[in-house]
DNA sequence: CTTCTATGTTGACACTCGTCGATATGGGAG
DNA sequence: CTCCCATATCGACGAGTGTCAACATAGAAG
């Protein structure tokens, strides 16, 4: 890892749409826009944070109970420790609702991955 | 990290114009997909193989030679280290030509991610 | 051949990460 | 109140990662 300090948060926002970084092909990226970026795809580098982040996406509503997803191999501990990077990285949201917490995915987020890309959504 | 094995190669290979895994919002993302996804996205997940990777993209010509893309604030091993990295994700290819190497990003790596995101490029 | 330059490899170090068991917290039910 | 369930936090452990200096290799040029 690079020795830098940890960038501790908001790679996105709720209510951006024109996300964090320019295009990944646009240019030289900046050293500051290139730890945005990094924190985010850090963030879905591991296939158990995938598999939680693709289980909330693609769920009915748009979000899920973490007993809707808990189901990935892992101990219990182990998934809320990756659902709450991946809330640090600005990817997830959560929201306690009676006994169950429920999570879905930060709004423009994949908005903010096309552009990355130099895609329009 | 997990604790599953290292996925050795390649997650994109030249000339796939479909690329390794179902987009991402599609459905619940498979365990085999969600290694190699993770495996690329880790290759990203560092802000000097970030700067790396959108200098070469960002190159005219499309490839950049690494006396080119060097001066990123680390030491050249680290730079050769970083370059490997990417190679081994499947990122980049390499080329030697006399006293220099060449590197350019493979060929439908951000068709790939593109499709992740269900995005068509 | 030798020398120089460009790039890759090795070995070591500190640090980070993913994982688990144990424990804590928060809220509903009785 | 007590009990139970869902989720989060803590502490520890082994494995992995980024970094560098030192060295190795490859090719061009003399």
């Amino acid at each position: 890892m690079s020795k830098s300090e940890v960038v501790e948060l908001p790679v996105l926002q709720d209510g951006d749409v024109v996300p964090c970084c320019p295009p990944i092909t646009a240019g030289e990226l900046a050293p500051a826009d290139a730890e945005k970026m990094a924190a985010m795809f850090k963030a879905l580098s591991d296939p158990v944070r995938l598999r939680l982040f693709s289980k909330i996406a693609s769920h009915p509503g748009g979000e899920a109970c973490v007993c809707d997803i808990a189901d990935v191999g892992v101990s219990q501990p182990t998934v809320s420790h990756h659902l709450k990077k991946l809330r640090e990285a600005g990817l997830l949201t959560s929201e306690r609702r009676g006994t169950w917490v429920y999570y879905r995915v930060a709004p423009s987020v994949v908005a903010a991955m096309a552009a990355m890309l130099d895609l329009r959504a």
